[in-house]
DNA sequence: TCCCTTAACGCAAATTATTTGTGTTAAGGT
DNA sequence: ACCTTAACACAAATAATTTGCGTTAAGGGA
């Protein structure tokens, strides 16, 4: 027996999800994200305001979701064959989706919602690539921190400077991060 | 001579700014965050809605503004004799200020007034605090990590959990963060 | 397959928030 | 004491958001 949520998936309401995403993409690329307003985004995706308000709730909520549902589709990162690597290479990746200016509105977006399930999502999505590379990594009989370990380490001080700070960090100061959460980890755990 | 700024400080325009500050405070302990608008601010403080929107802007830019006014004039962090005692003292008191569901609003609407200056001004506070700290250790002979490496492994991720995870970090896990920063230290730097 | 329930939508009216124009007050400098 | 003009009040104009209600169609169940 199926549980009756009654939510719906298909049909009219994916359609209309889709056409707003899209509009809100190419508005978007077209105008300054101050000037976006909810019934620009509604004309030009063929959708009334009232729907876009009682699905997404308000402005910032809406473009959170239509960006991390472009962010989420991106392919498993690159293996490079060693731990450490592996972890730079995504974390230079991860800089350019949130560094740039318009990654930083998205953060941005993420957290005005205020909406918990949008910024676990959002959290998510990093967890979950940082997970795989832990995994490679362990397949490999290498010892790996904990994907919470590397959040804190490397996510969160990237996120902290985007959000707060004048300037997202350099990948330089990146690698430093990286590096400092194995060799950290080696010093606390040195029997491994 | 006198730089030609013109940006007035005492008499109406400060009045106007200490009423409204108490009027969202006052707003804050009796509703709740998500009722609050402009207009009801203006009201309470005896101020015409457009004067709030034209020197503030939006809601969230107010709130942030009037939150950081009262965040700051705290004392300095307490002295334990220790740079670790004194770094988890200091870590608890700032994760009381804004890991709390209030504390937590306030730090959205710093992130979601997208005005740098207030972002920044946000990020110097904890920042202050830590210096006084680190200059402690120092006259004591003592090393210290910088500011910036204190920010990475405390500040930093404490904020994303408090912003993106479900959940901002208990006294011990906050304490974890402090010894690591300290530890991973002494590692790099054991010729200190 | 057909039918039923209701989530999700469109439309338009009502409400509320925001912007803007104009005159007034008073802060800060001369 | 006298300017200049930043900051404000007020009100009209505009824009955004909410709400009520009828309609469409998604997701079951018979």
């Amino acid at each position: 027996m199926k549980v009756h949520k009654g939510i719906r998936t298909g049909g009219r309401s994916a359609r209309v999800q889709k056409a707003v995403h899209e509009a809100v993409h190419e508005l978007l690329s077209s105008h300054d994200r101050e000037a976006l307003t909810v019934p620009m985004i509604a004309q030009m995706s063929g959708v009334t305001p009232s729907t876009i308000y009682r699905r997404w709730g308000d402005l910032p909520s809406l473009l959170a979701d239509a960006a991390l549902d472009r962010l989420r589709p991106d392919d498993d990162p690159v293996d490079t064959g060693a731990l450490a690597t592996d972890l730079k290479q995504f974390a230079e990746a991860y800089l350019d989706e949130t560094g740039s200016e318009l990654g930083k509105t998205m953060l941005r977006d993420v957290v005005a919602s205020g909406d918990n399930g949008t910024t676990m999502r959002c959290a998510e999505i990093a967890r979950c690539r940082l997970a795989v590379i832990v995994e490679r990594a362990q397949k490999r009989g290498q010892w790996a921190p904990s994907v919470d370990q590397l959040v804190d380490g490397i996510i969160a001080p990237m996120t902290y400077r985007i959000l707060f700070d004048r300037q997202p960090p350099t990948t330089k100061e990146l690698f430093v991060m990286v590096d400092r959460c194995l060799i950290r980890e080696k010093a606390e755990k040195p029997k491994d």
